[in-house]
DNA sequence: TGAAACTAGTTACATGTGCAACTAATAAAG
DNA sequence: CTTTATTAGTTGCACATGTAACTAGTTTCA
């Protein structure tokens, strides 16, 4: 008799699922409201929050790959949301930033995405609320953690 | 001034990525090691767990949708991991069900991703893991209601 | 009964995304 | 210097998946 696996109280299962549902909710508002992906969205916060950076920075903070990041800008570029320049002391890469344009697009979606995550957290407590986000903290570090044994 | 949004702190780009990143870490199993998709272990699991199911009643229980289960099942069909008979009373239905195949599958999987899991929450305390799972319960309705909500 | 509405499951099309290969430029090594 | 290795970003290919349309079978109800 082995151990059993009930795929409801699975953890992986579970964490998936609460993404996918957070991701098909917002996405009412990014696409839907605004026309923006989730890809296109995360560009546009961290411009917004850092100004002008690499798309390779714009990567790593995205948590996207690099090729994932080169098709948002395109798309991003082509709605004339963001403005691109070669890097004056490496012509291999290059900085991005929000056009006015894309300024514009992230102050009107910010506050909706901020008042909706606020609606989602409403049956938290607060406590309850930091400690969700203390637990995210733990599993991030110990997954990055799994990983590297992973690699051996 | 408007609301600033930090990306690292929103918490629908955190529960993605804490998602993405388990797929990722659990994949190695399932992918890796065994060579099935995680829809396939989804279907696998859900089989293991009730038996005899029909193509729809997998698909709500795994929270896929039709389409994916069709063709997921159709790959482990292949694989001979599944048995297929239409069923009784309803000729456009199907009676899913493990082979033996499919059955010795997922005994050599379930050990291996349940140890996954534990140790996926090794930082966690006992309380933090309750409050955990209950703070996702939670989520999980709240993201009902707001998805009612939506749809006016 | 018999037409209309519905349901189970499959297939067609479009899209997003990862991997690998590529181009162009810079850094490192000899 | 100049050859080699590395890096920034793009593109080609393969594949997974969602939407809509479709086939076939079942239920409703008149």
């Amino acid at each position: 008799m082995s151990e059993t696996l009930s795929l409801k109280e699975f953890l992986p299962y579970r964490c998936n699922n609460l993404a996918e549902q957070i991701s098909v909710s917002l996405s009412r508002i990014y696409v839907d409201k605004f026309d923006i992906t989730i890809a296109g969205w995360r560009v546009l916060v961290t411009l917004a929050e850092y100004g002008e950076l690499q798309a390779k920075d714009v990567a790593h903070k995205t948590s996207m790959d690099k090729v994932r990041v080169s098709r948002t800008v395109a798309t991003l570029l082509q709605k004339d949301l963001l403005e691109r320049r070669t890097c004056d002391n490496d012509s291999r890469a290059t900085q991005l930033r929000l056009s006015e344009a894309g300024k514009r697009l992230y102050q009107r979606i910010a506050p909706e995405a901020l008042a909706w995550e606020r609606e989602l957290v409403v049956p938290l407590t607060k406590s309850e609320r930091q400690l969700f986000s203390g637990i995210l903290d733990k599993l991030e570090i110990r997954l990055e953690e799994l990983s590297q044994d992973g690699k051996k």
